[in-house]
RNA sequence: GGGAGCAUAGCUCAGCAGGGAGAGCACUUGCCUUACAAGCAAGGGGUCAUCGGUUCGAGCCCGGUUGCUCCCA
């Protein structure tokens, strides 16, 4: 065995870290096989985007599932966890398109061929940035799967896809209300508008009658778009306003007359009742126009100005169009009033510019084919969401859902696999590039320009970077793959369409589980962003603290779904707490001679502190394992942070320590039962903290890698109940006097000797080989049983523990006095306890209905209520007499 | 407008087949007891948001109210 001088005092996380990880490395600790023999279990990283820099956020998404993968590989499955990368098409394009800018040059002037050279070389900076990130936070990946979202194999996925769902008639072209973001100039699909309350105006403007006298007032929020109006409208049984439809009313501004429709959209409440119709810029307006055959003007560019079919306002920005219209129709008498007021505005998720709903060719997935299935297999419970209620947020969604805008007018991206005929207007769906035209033969042919939404490729992630659509030995060994882990703000964009896409593509659902996390907050609660600055860096955490400490400060104290504070407290904790481990060990090593085979110890040599540390450990690690098993990552951390601190370092450690000075037989037990209980909560840790217990372990078992060690088996342990009992009077004996050295201000040097009894004989005997223990850790002299029959010396005092009694002498204690009202209180606290449990036990409903255990605790809980009481009294009184004595 | 979640110790959060309220931090009081001061020991602190219901028994189950948060339209 090493020796201690070589062990340094603390464990250093930045040394020793990238050693460890590199262990692992070398040793391909993280490797997969296919096939196996053994029941495989795997999980896909959620691939971060290649756009920066890891943050808080991915630390955790990472962490989850490592501790996962961990745990099922010590438990003897085939884990995989699958790493990788998504090309982020639209941010990545924006970051790129940015950094031109610096240069002067825009991606045009550069070309779509070179500008896809210069996404690479991103591509490759970040991958590699991000690879070094993810393996400082210690993740167990197999990095030989690493995947990117464009790789060949996974292209070639989309195209399968792509081609698939168009000759099923599931993915179609067509001219439909879009959502267009005028900064990044690209279609996005529903869920990548935010809707945003702010505060705006509602203009109420009068449209005066084509013909004859009179006008009719409409509000709007947008008054720039009536220059596109084509109608306006009333509800139908609207009986005000009714008898106006058909008339014609003349659009201020302009030299064109529109009719008045009606149509149940209208809110007759809202407003003035009449609402213009704009169907190239909202819609509602749209969907209108459509049942009502209605013109679509179109007035705004892809940058969202005015078109030149608007005379004096072609060119203005939306905005600047809005005053000068606002202008206008004041000057000339149309405005009847402006009225402050909140309303929904939807921005692009990635850039904040306010979107513009729009008329547009695009692609699009029809939804409600792929959306029936993937309801009925969350319904059925092929896949389960932990937490249980996401899944009504997916239903939620799932049942609304509208049809997909699938193409983006980006170049970074997988591009559409379409070709144009320009000779017959021929299209052409192909996997590959197609030599000529399937209709007329035609070699002039134009591929679509756009590129697909990032989503498209992400969706198909779970089966992609197992090679599908090959049938490969990956793919039938680890899919349909376990869990899935990932936060709840992606449920829509990834989740949900990852199950679509699983079960039409394969058959089969992408998982089993969906494990569901929060979001990081900061210290304050808040959102973490770059316009606040409030962001944590990991590698700064780490930096300081160390990726166990991390690892641990992002799990301490969470549950499922919620949401997480991130402050420097649960990182400094975990810190804490790996140098408390770290100690034990020291500890250990101090006291483990040369051999540390222990075969020649044996199960009776074990004394009631060992059998008492092996029973907790047994129950640590079957509670521990089902908190796993549930994925209750929070709760199980607990159990062994709990068992490392509370039971084995404060107790045991120091209940044996007698022991080891002796040595011999007794000393020698000590040694083994350190060992092999720390060793084995070592691997309970080490999920959790994969660094220094590794490291630890390395020392502990030379040559051994603990990643790879199996997971402790709960079955060769003995459970016993009377070493339980005992140790529990105990503690409670030991605590009994060191309350009252406290409350008394008894210097902690200064030893007493102490006389007790036991409420049953067994107990006795069982405690007595505690006593020595208990002497040290109470700082007793000498320890005097009483037996049964005999009282206690005049001159004691007592204090009550679990199981019995203890005294020492009274001289002891500074102020008699105090220790009156003190028993006094006592003996209050103990007539409550009975009285409670009387009225319990005395309810015949309770009696009656309760469970005959929890009957029985109360009766059990009554009689040693009574006998403490009984002890008390007699206590109380001698005390009486001696303070009047005096 | 629709949906979801949360209100527990000063702070951050656990807790739940319904059976005497927990942790970490902070606080008070002692301790350098040679594994650990990133520590040890002893303490103080909660009508579990509110009202009502179910039950022998409710922080936990059901319903209403209030106050926050988030998602969707």
């Amino acid at each position: 065995m090493i020796k201690i001088d070589s062990i340094a005092r603390t464990f250093d996380p930045q040394s020793e870290e990238p050693l460890i990880y590199k262990k692992w490395l070398d040793r391909d600790a993280f490797h997969a096989e296919a096939p196996s023999e053994k029941e495989s279990f795997t999980i896909v990283m959620p691939p971060p985007n290649i756009t920066g820099e890891l943050h808080m956020g991915h630390a955790l998404d990472n962490t989850l599932p490592d501790v996962l993968i961990r745990y099922k590989k010590m438990r003897g499955k085939n884990a995989l966890f699958l790493p990788g990368t998504d090309h982020a098409s639209i941010a990545t394009e924006a970051l790129v398109v940015q950094q031109l800018t610096q240069e002067g040059v825009t991606k045009e002037e550069l070309g779509r061929d070179a500008f896809l050279e210069r996404c690479w070389e991103w591509k490759e900076l970040y991958h590699d940035r991000i690879t070094g990130q993810q393996q400082r936070l210690g993740l167990s990946c197999d990095w030989k799967r690493q995947r990117f979202t464009m790789d060949e194999g996974l292209s070639r996925a989309v195209l399968r896809v792509f081609k698939d769902l168009y000759e099923e008639g599931l993915i179609y072209r067509g001219e439909r209300m879009i959502n267009w973001c005028p900064s990044c100039l690209t279609s996005i699909s529903d869920i990548e508008v935010e809707h945003e309350e702010m505060d705006a105006s509602l203009y109420t403007i009068r449209y005066p009658f084509a013909e004859g006298e009179g006008s009719i007032a409409i509000a709007t929020t947008r008054p720039e778009t009536m220059l596109a109006d084509t109608a306006v409208a009333v509800h139908p049984d609207d009986e005000k306003r009714g008898h106006h439809v058909g008339r014609m009313v003349h659009l201020p501004l302009t030299d064109r007359d529109i009719p008045i429709i009606a149509d149940s959209y209208v809110d007759p409440e809202f407003g003035t009742g009449y609402v213009k119709i704009t169907p190239a810029h909202d819609p509602n307006d749209y969907e209108i126009g459509l049942r009502h055959n209605l013109p679509v003007i179109d007035i705004l560019t892809d940058d969202a100005r005015m078109t030149g079919e608007c005379g004096s306002y072609a060119g203005l920005s939306a905005l600047d169009a809005r005053r000068a219209i606002v202008n206008d129709l004041r000057e000339q008498g149309y405005l009847v009033k402006v009225e402050p007021m909140r309303h929904n505005v939807g921005t692009c998720q990635r850039c904040d510019t306010i979107v513009e709903p729009r008329i547009s060719l695009q692609w699009f997935v029809k939804m409600d084919p792929l959306a029936g299935p993937a309801i009925e297999a969350v319904r059925e419970g092929d896949t389960t969401f932990v937490p249980d209620h996401f899944k009504k947020i997916y239903f939620n969604w799932m049942e609304g859902i509208r049809d997909w805008c699938i193409s983006r007018q980006l170049w970074w991206g997988h591009r559409i696999p379409v070709w144009y005929c320009e000779d017959c207007d021929e299209i052409i769906v192909s996997e590959v590039t197609p030599f000529s035209c399937s209709s007329c033969g035609s070699q002039r042919l134009k591929q679509d320009e756009d590129t697909l939404d990032t989503w498209f490729s992400s969706a198909l992630w779970a089966f992609s970077t197992l090679g599908w659509p090959d049938e490969t030995e990956d793919f039938k060994t680890f899919y349909p793959t376990d869990v899935l882990v990932t936060g709840y703000d992606i449920i829509f964009f990834w989740v949900a369409r990852m199950i679509f896409s699983s079960l039409h593509n394969t058959g089969k659902v992408p998982f089993r589980y969906v494990l569901i996390h929060g979001m990081v907050r900061d210290e304050l609660g808040r959102k973490m962003s770059k316009s606040l600055g409030n962001g944590v860096n990991p590698l700064e955490i780490i930096d300081r603290y160390g990726a166990d400490a991390l690892r641990y400060g992002l799990m301490v104290g969470t549950t499922p779904g919620k949401d997480l504070r991130c402050r420097d407290e649960k990182f400094e904790n975990g810190r804490n707490f790996i140098n408390k481990v770290w100690n034990a060990f020291r500890f250990i090593v101090m006291n483990l001679d040369d051999d540390i085979d222990f075969t020649d110890v044996s199960y009776d040599d074990f004394k009631i502190e060992d059998r008492w540390i092996i029973s907790e450990l047994k129950d640590t690690i079957t509670s521990l394992s089902d908190n796993l098993d549930a994925m209750e990552l929070g709760m199980a951390q607990e159990k062994i942070y709990s068992f490392l601190w509370d039971y084995f370092c404060d107790w045991y450690i120091e209940l044996v320590k007698e022991r080891l000075r002796e040595g011999g037989r007794t000393g020698r037990a000590a040694q083994a039962v350190l060992y092999r209980v720390f060793s084995d909560s070592l691997k309970l840790l080490h999920p959790f903290m994969p660094f220094v217990t590794e490291r630890i372990y390395g020392i502990l078992h030379e040559e051994k890698l603990l990643v790879l060690e199996d997971w402790p088996d709960a079955g060769q342990y003995q459970y016993d109940a009377d070493a339980a009992k005992t140790m529990t009077s105990l503690v409670s004996a030991i605590r009994g006097i060191r309350n009252l050295r406290a409350e008394y201000k008894i210097a902690p040097a200064h030893r007493f000797p102490a006389s007790f009894r036991a409420d049953d004989r067994a107990l006795v005997s069982r405690l007595q080989e505690g006593l020595p223990t208990l002497s040290r850790l109470a700082g007793i002299s000498e320890l005097k049983l009483i037996e049964d029959g005999s009282a206690f010396d005049e001159e004691d005092v007592t204090v009550l523990f679990t199981g019995g009694e203890i005294a020492i002498p009274l001289r002891e204690l500074v102020n008699v006095e105090e220790e009156l009202e003190r028993m006094k209180n006592e003996e209050e606290r103990l007539r409550q306890e009975i009285s409670r449990a009387e009225a319990m036990l005395g309810n015949p409903n309770f009696t009656g209905k309760a469970p005959v255990h929890v009957v029985d605790a109360q009766r059990e809980k009554k009689m040693q209520y009574e006998d403490q009481l009984e002890s008390l009294i007699v206590q109380l009184e001698r005390l009486k007499r001696l303070s009047r004595d005096d």
